[in-house]
RNA sequence: GGCUGAGUGGCAGAGUGGUUAUGCAGCGGCCUGCAAAGCCGUGAACGCCGGUUCGAUUCCGACCUCAGCCUCCA
């Protein structure tokens, strides 16, 4: 039985579909105006993983997120960089496409774009309007947070408390300083769209109410999205939808948590963030997956340089279990349902990690008896690996990637060169001028196995 | 100040009312010219104080510490 911790009871609930054996699933996607960063990046992985999970379950999964390219954030930063916001946000969607074709991430079924959805924006207003949940203010527009009984349900926050704790200045033409705005009233130099209340430009919580609505119905099952949305983005996407549908709008939320370094949040505001193309440089994709994998997707994420690393190692361990083995055999069913028992569980991604290593072990095991069970020991490994999207690499290959660039970094050709002149002294005897050899390669980086057909080699 | 979550072995990171997480690192052994990789074996933990219980790291309460949200943010 699948469970899901549902932010709305604060508990894993059983999970189960509006529609018999299909999901609908919307994720607050990036509002594109810079690189990647980590924090994004596990973002995306992380609902990744989920829909390739929930598929590999049998669900019909129809996966929405959406991209905002209407923001204060991209006006500001186009102005900056004196470029057009179509231009700023083209570069940036193209980036991150890039991004998420080298991280394996999977594209949506839908991204919808904010800038193309300003009419269902404006439609939705106008229903919120029409049902004295928003009100209309010098060419702005609010939404009345006090129409809306259930506000703050999601966050746990109760409307009082939130008036004493706010830091906000309060803007005269709110009823309410917690009135937040759908629409706002054109400003010079700034973009904006013809409506009922005059030219202006949408806020940024009607947008997403607006496109999922739009993408997959009034009520769907699920919505996602990073930790820091759950207030207010999130609050404020329920109170207009259902405020506008006078429904129910979404079954459960799922919230992932932060990346940290050095126990703080990893932000651009923070000036501590890393960008995905950065790391991207100096370690392959699937160990960024697998670090980002290795802790529950509700934890925080400690990131560093030595956490990574350690990810690279472990992962390098499951190759190694791979090496030299060929293709086919059958997938163990026995592997599967535990791997389903595990993952079942809120998506138990470190307890699924755990049962690939017993995997690789039982290979290494089964290797050194000369087992026939190997190829479906290996069969299973790559089936499972392949639902958390890693072990797709050739292991030989994935175990030399490296970056020969730096100025003492060895190419393939040099290494290979270094062997061959070491399998030659080793067999006249010349241990002493091997070991020299080993020991220059290991200095970087490069660990060489000798084996009874040969050596090979792998990088650290 | 309010709300939420967290504190696990050297490190990372799951989980559980009484029995093995898992990975890296450590220690002993096998293999090896020596290594590496692998295999076999092995030590090591649950913030603090109370309570419930036959028994709590796991449940309850207080305390301490940390983080997130309350303002744009994945």
């Amino acid at each position: 039985m699948l469970k899901i911790y549902n932010t709305l009871s604060r508990s894993k609930e059983a999970f189960k579909p509006i529609d018999a054996g299909k999901i609908r699933l919307y994720v607050c996607g990036i509002t594109v105006y810079d690189y990647l960063h980590l924090g994004h990046a596990r973002m995306l992985l992380v609902f990744d993983m989920v829909t390739r999970y929930l598929r590999m379950r049998g669900y019909e999964v129809v996966y929405v997120r959406n991209i905002t390219d209407i923001d204060d954030k991209i006006i500001q930063r186009a102005g900056e960089n004196g470029e057009s916001i179509r231009a700023l946000t083209e570069r940036f969607i193209t980036a991150m496409h890039e991004d998420e074709d080298a991280l394996s991430i999977l594209r949506p079924d839908q991204e919808p774009r904010a800038s193309d959805h300003i009419d269902q924006m404006i439609g939705m207003i106008s229903r919120l309007i029409d049902n004295k949940h928003a009100y209309v203010a010098d060419g702005d527009v609010f939404y009345d947070v006090s129409a809306y009984p259930d506000y703050g349900r999601l966050s746990g926050k109760k409307l009082d408390e939130l008036r004493t704790g706010a830091r906000i200045d309060v803007q005269a033409a709110k009823d309410d300083p917690l009135d937040f705005v759908l629409w706002k009233a054109a400003k010079m130099g700034e973009p904006s769209w013809e409506s009922p209340w005059g030219a202006g430009r949408p806020g940024w919580h009607i947008e997403c109410s607006a496109m999922a609505t739009h993408c997959l119905g009034e009520h769907f099952d699920i919505h996602g999205g990073g930790q820091d949305l759950q207030f207010p983005h999130h609050e404020n996407e329920i109170a207009q939808s259902s405020g506008a549908s006078g429904r129910p709008f979404v079954n459960l939320w799922m919230h992932n948590g932060f990346v940290r370094i050095a126990d703080k949040k990893m932000a651009k505001s923070a000036g501590n963030s890393s960008t995905v193309r950065e790391l991207l440089t100096q370690y392959q994709p699937e160990v960024i997956r697998f670090f980002i994998l290795s802790s529950h997707y509700r934890s925080p994420l400690h990131y560093s340089t030595q956490h990574l690393e350690a990810a690279r190692a472990a992962l390098q361990g499951l190759y190694i279990s791979l090496r030299e083995l060929e293709g086919g055999g059958e997938v163990l069913s026995a592997y599967v349902e535990q791997f389903r028992q595990v993952m079942d569980d809120d998506f138990n991604t470190p307890r699924a990690i755990a049962i690939l290593h017993e995997l690789a072990h039982a290979i290494n095991r089964a290797k050194d008896k000369q087992s026939s069970e190997v190829a479906n020991l290996a069969a299973t490994l790559r089936h499972l690996g392949g639902v958390l999207g890693i072990l797709g690499d050739e292991p030989a290959a994935f175990l030399r990637w490296g970056s020969p660039a730096g100025e003492d970094g060895l190419s393939d050709a040099q290494i290979e060169q270094y062997i061959e002149e070491r399998t030659r002294a080793k067999a006249s005897r010349d241990y002493a001028r091997a070991d020299e050899i080993r020991a220059h390669l290991s200095a970087h980086r490069v660990i060489v196995e000798d084996r009874p057909d040969g050596s090979r080699w792998r990088r650290a």
